[in-house]
DNA sequence: CTGTTAGCGCTTTCAG
DNA sequence: CTGAAAGCGCTAACAG
């Protein structure tokens, strides 16, 4: 008969914790819970040799056991490394810590068909619910049978817990204010075929326009997605014979590729004449650069808050029923 | 006797679905796992069947079973909302994701007492490996048995993989650069007792003062952690008669602060008087502000990637013995 | 207070 | 090709 094996590489289990304090499986299972029902100085004996095996219980094999969930809250993001994500995750963080669930983050990069894989893959891990930016084009397909939170963009046909921004609405009172101060002629970036949240600003930036009698030159019609293309775009305008008076500008990456150009172009324009920008989401450091600019903003750290509390909502059951949706406020500043 | 339960609220397990295919569970859970050995036909009736129920497989209780590690790196950062940390994070999940594992993130807040119960809970999770950000003053409690990179910050008397940045090499280069210009009263921005990386910041900057035979005038010493404390004292020291000519500032976030102060006190100095900054890490949009601008940056997703390829090479073996060390390299650019 | 038995959901034998 | 038995690491329920 083979004695215990003593589990040299594979990390220490309660069998080998039990056999090196002699005492049986379960006195350690109940130490290592907090101890009720075991004498002192057999917790003791037991930590003693759990300290030394550097053993630690295995949370998947008592979660199975105990049929508990997993704590864990899965996370899907389109670009991890926009800030604007990270403010995003970080309100996620923090109310999913003061519910002690960890969140398992994953970049889908506007790969629905990644991001399809990455969800299929959470909801194997038996995540408890599910917080999700769709890519692309929005049409996400969420596992059944897993609670989830759609953040920032809508998917047809999806029926589900939502926190949008209100787009329609900021867009609209920004470019307002673009025409406020005499601005007709205006640019758009941001991919309003490719991207949700892009067609809803869009819809907003043409409503304001057309509440004011004023005709949307489609030629302006900039579908970028990034920095580079928005400078290359909005440096090519601006070399044009009657360039747009302003721009407006869908995301933050377009707006550095925007405010970037119009630096570039500056000398070229008569004091008081440089290109203004009505832009969406704060740009740190965006007002101290001397261009006109329009902020719509709102903060993502709340709307994260906002996605992950509705999220244990629906997990508690607090809020059981039809799916809710929320619309975080967008703020409107002139610089 | 009673009928096998049909599960209506818990997930379906294999039982339920081979209850529901008139099969054994383990036909299900040969057809789930690839089909070897298992009819079409009887596949087909299997696979209908998980369908219907909406059925996924337990990984976690897989995972036991079979004994296999759990597919999860353990991330630590300090601050999940800085955009360093966003791009550092990225640098991670694409080499994780390459290596078809899941990062499960969590957002220490520089508190050592947060960092230890989430490497804890990490490793009881048992992810296969952890990146961490040393939290304050680096003293962390890293669970010995899971491996490990420390990532940005080295800690006291721990000695494993390490991931740093040329701090010394790189402030003494920015450094230089600001002397080079003429500058020989420059304020330090950074909490050099509270944070190694702004220690090791400092003996680059004292370095390059020292070489050329300056002395720093410790009353320009300034341990500001944050934007808004960094902006509170520079607006304080250029109020003051003998005001620097220039500040070092030991992160984006000091940078900010400092940049923006130096905005709002601009229209008191002449033309060319205005004070330059040295900075470490990039801050977007910094160079078009029109003040002189010394950057000492390095690229953090390529930090994280290196962190986490040399996980994985301990991970696999193919690095095994002596701790590793990596030094990411520091450019010099100035605006 | 402590140990034994059984079983969470899955899959590796090993029989048929 | 298919199923029954056993066991991964853990703990509830029940004995003692």
């Amino acid at each position: 008969m083979m004695p215990p094996r003593t589990n040299a590489t594979a990390s220490p289990t309660v069998r080998d914790v039990a056999a090196l304090a002699g005492v049986s499986p379960m006195t350690v299972s109940r130490t290592m819970s907090g101890g009720q029902n075991v004498r002192p100085e057999v917790q003791e004996r037991v930590r003693k040799a759990a300290d030394r095996l550097g053993y630690r219980p295995n949370q998947s094999a008592r979660n199975t056991r105990l049929r508990r969930p997993t704590g864990l809250i899965g996370v899907a993001v389109t670009n991890l490394g926009n800030p604007y994500y990270g403010q995003f995750a970080l309100g996620i963080e923090d109310v999913a810590a003061a519910h002690q669930r960890h969140i398992l983050i994953g970049n889908t990069r506007e790969d629905p068909h990644r991001e399809a894989q990455l969800l299929d893959d959470f909801a194997g891990r038996q995540v408890e619910g599910l917080i999700v930016v769709p890519a692309g084009n929005g049409v996400a397909t969420l596992p059944s049978s897993v609670p989830f939170v759609l953040a920032t963009r809508e998917v047809e046909g999806v029926h589900g817990d939502t926190v949008l921004v209100d787009d329609v609405g900021g867009a609209s009172a920004g470019t307002a204010s673009l025409i406020a101060h005499g601005h007709t002629r205006v640019a758009f970036l941001g991919d309003v075929s490719g991207i949700p949240t892009a067609r809803r600003r869009f819809e907003g930036f043409t409503q304001a326009l057309a509440s004011q009698g004023l005709q949307f030159d489609a030629s302006l019609l900039m579908p970028v997605r990034d920095a580079e293309a928005a400078f290359d775009e909005v440096a090519r305008l601006l070399g044009q014979h009657n360039p747009p008076t302003a721009f407006f500008s869908t995301n933050n990456r377009t707006t550095v590729g925007a405010l970037r150009a119009i630096c570039d172009h500056r000398r070229r324009y008569p004091k008081g004449a440089v290109p203004a920008v009505a832009g969406f989401d704060d740009v740190e450091l965006a007002d101290l650069l001397g261009i006109p600019l329009t902020v719509m903003s709102h903060d993502p750290r709340a709307l994260g808050a906002q996605a992950a509390r509705m999220l244990f909502e629906r997990l508690s059951g607090e809020a059981p029923g039809e799916p809710r949706s929320a619309s975080m406020p967008v703020t409107v500043r002139r610089f």
